[in-house]
RNA sequence: CGGGCCGUAGUAUACCGGUAGUACACCUGCUUUGGGAGCAGGUUGACCGAGUUCGAUUCUCGGCGGCCCGACCA
């Protein structure tokens, strides 16, 4: 698991929030998470990743993480330099055949390539740890950051040169392992999806195969901010990429076209299977129990992680700012303190966080010496779900004003209440 | 890569062929203190290069950069 702080004082943290978005940052992903201090805009789908972004690019791992775990995942993490040599071996080294490629030179000499995928430079590592049938079925996952040279960058962080993508890739004896696999990868991201908050609006998308499969699938989720078009069946739970929307696969599926309903959608996953191809291009074989050389069946099995949380800012957000979902929120708690001059108040703020911290809840715990005003309109856009004020008014009442961001639904708790409602 | 729009303080915006004004932010002081406070004072700016011109931030050309539409996303 990563590891983290728990919580931090909000005049610790070096971002401030803007009143106003830059002139130029159309995407509503980015104009949320840059004036709330998320994200910074190094250069045109270039972002950096500020304390908060960071914590939320992390949760939204974790959950991914556990996940690939839990279906066999190994985490590895290959290199972002990789070598022309390889990729000439599957003809991809091109920039006729990939249009992405970012080159560079070694000073020593030699031309390598920085990393857009990693399908290849794995597979050759692979060779050195498969030989038998008994070093079979492998999976293994990264996190990684992808470089596109994307001729144009578009809609914040969701569309980058640069991004953070969990790409996963499987090694089975034959098709029959790969296929339990691939189906067990469609579960596992589905759950992911779902505990990410967009369950409900994401589908499971037939979209062109490529040299090996009829299909892929593709994991779509309905979005405004979509660069897709899809055509869903929401009763089956079921989904056509228009590419591949015609008569043989409408037949295939068993449904009709008055069945569809057309929607836009943001491409949050996608899973391929590549047959023994790419083995066979690279050379890896293992040998079976007949002493027979064979290759290796691959697969392979992204998630956009950055993409994902452009996403989520996206779908859970108002007029007032972010609304993370309690799970991808960078904090469980805003601890707002107004007053800062009341030696009382501040104590109370003080245990309060100590109790929470105790209790294992994440709190940003606002200290700073400025108007409540402010302090609201920033936790109202940082988003965090819970809002609990300590005020004179709440030390007279004896119970603290607990807000969910979500609802604007306000409760009294004590300290005791409150952290029973946070564990429960 | 084709097409379009754009580039003025940290951010957002004005005006102008004669060296730039406002708001927010920032700094100082006083007041204020439960929904982005008020007053007073202060700091900060024309993307780069060439051309036209007595003079260019303004006009022209080129470069660089940003955004949007399309294409692309194997």
């Amino acid at each position: 698991m990563t590891i983290r702080t728990h919580s931090m004082k909000q005049s610790h943290l070096f971002t401030k929030t803007r009143r106003e978005a830059p002139k130029d940052e159309v995407s509503k992903n980015a104009q949320l998470l840059i004036r709330a201090g998320y994200v910074h805009k190094e250069m045109a789908g270039v972002y950096a990743y500020l304390p908060l972004g960071l914590r939320v690019q992390n949760k939204i791992k974790d959950i991914v993480r556990e996940e690939m775990d839990a279906i066999g995942g190994e985490e590895i993490i290959m290199t972002s330099l990789q070598r022309k040599e390889l990729w000439e071996k599957t003809n991809r080294w091109d920039d006729e055949t990939v249009d992405v490629w970012f080159k560079t030179e070694l000073k020593a000499g030699g031309e390598v390539g920085l990393a857009w995928s990693h399908e290849e430079p794995i597979g050759e590592m692979m060779k050195n740890y498969v030989s038998s049938f008994r070093d079979l079925p492998i999976f293994v996952y990264q996190f990684q950051t992808k470089l596109r040279n994307e001729l144009r960058a578009k809609s914040g962080i969701m569309r980058g040169r640069e991004f953070v993508m969990k790409d996963m890739y499987s090694f089975c004896l034959g098709e029959e392992d790969h296929t339990r696999f691939y189906n067990k990868t469609i579960d596992a991201y589905l759950r992911v999806y779902d505990r990410l908050g967009i369950g409900a609006d994401t589908f499971v998308t037939f979209a062109s195969g490529g040299a090996f499969t009829q299909f892929s699938h593709e994991f779509q989720t309905i979005a405004e901010t979509g660069e897709d078009v899809i055509y869903i069946n929401r009763e089956k739970k079921i989904a056509i990429n228009e590419e591949v929307l015609n008569e043989e696969t409408l037949t295939k599926l068993g449904i009709t076209r008055v069945d569809l309903e057309e929607v836009k959608t943001a491409e949050v996953g996608n899973i391929f299977n590549f047959g023994t191809q790419k083995a066979e291009d690279l050379g890896l074989f293992y040998k079976n129990e007949k002493g027979e050389q064979v290759p290796v069946w691959m697969g392979s099995y992204g998630i956009g992680i950055t993409r994902v949380m452009g996403l989520l800012a996206e779908k859970f957000a108002d007029e007032k700012g972010l609304v993370w979902p309690e799970h991808i929120a960078p904090f469980r708690v805003h601890l707002i303190e107004l007053g800062n001059d009341n030696v009382d108040v501040h104590s109370e703020a003080q245990e309060l966080y100590r109790e929470l911290n105790e209790a294992k809840v994440e709190v940003l715990w606002d200290d700073r010496d400025v108007r409540a005003g402010e302090k609201f309109a920033d936790a109202d856009l940082i988003g965090i779900p819970l809002r609990v004020v300590v005020s004179e008014k709440t030390l007279a009442a004896g119970k603290f004003e607990c807000t969910e961001r979500a609802t604007g639904h306000t409760s009294h708790k004590s300290i005791s209440e409150l952290i029973g409602h946070l564990t429960a």
